[in-house]
DNA sequence: TAGCTATTTAGCTAATGTGCTAATCATGCA
DNA sequence: TGCATGATTAGCACATTAGCTAAATAGCTA
């Protein structure tokens, strides 16, 4: 399976993408992760898995523990190339403002 | 369902996202997106109506036909929200050469 | 080594996704 | 109306996914 075929699978699921936002301030145990869903730690640990094997964590051993830590940069990248290839090419917002949301 | 899920979940498939990059230069009528698959006709228009439900395509008939176009905007708003909630703000390339794949 | 904690792997089940063919619906035209 | 074309919907089969519990593995420390 193509990186970008892994890396869009992986973001299907919403767990997945939780987890993605977790990390983004620094690495977790995955017992710390596991932590913040109501869902038992095995699961979590596949999905790690599945994210791991698509690029988007790395795991690094701590003594006892598991650190994941995010890796964006294969995220960025083919999310990036596929907006290119798929948006027509446009200036980008100045801001999105949150309070009001342009309706649709 | 939320909108960002269904959109992620449209992405997961390959052939969705080709159609996504079919649809790029402008509108095709089924039909016509069919026969650039070697996949049964039935089975395209299941594609196009999970793309449609995410918003991600809009149709609009053409007397006999139906016509389906790209509709950029939520793609492009709900990649760029998830990478902005992930990815650390960082400079953006000045230019993503295709010759020379930077190896990674 | 034994025992403890952290995490993953195995094995199972239920739900979902994807493809096909056949049938149906929608439109245009003689 | 009757028929042809374009497209979707129905119904089925098979594969994949995601969750669980139980069991196994990895590393630490007494």
């Amino acid at each position: 399976m193509q990186e970008a075929a892994k890396i869009f699978r992986a973001l299907a699921d919403p767990t997945r993408r939780e987890i993605l936002r977790i990390l983004k301030p620094g690495a977790l145990a995955a017992g710390e992760i596991a932590a913040q869903f109501e869902m038992s730690a095995p699961s979590i640990s596949r999905h790690l898995a599945i994210l791991s094997g698509a690029g988007l964590v790395a795991a690094e051993r701590d003594g006892n523990r598991l650190l994941y830590s995010l890796e964006s940069q294969p995220l960025a990248e083919t999310l990036g190339d596929f907006l290119s290839a798929v948006c027509p090419t446009q200036r980008r917002r100045r801001r999105s403002s949150t309070k009001k949301g342009k309706s649709r």
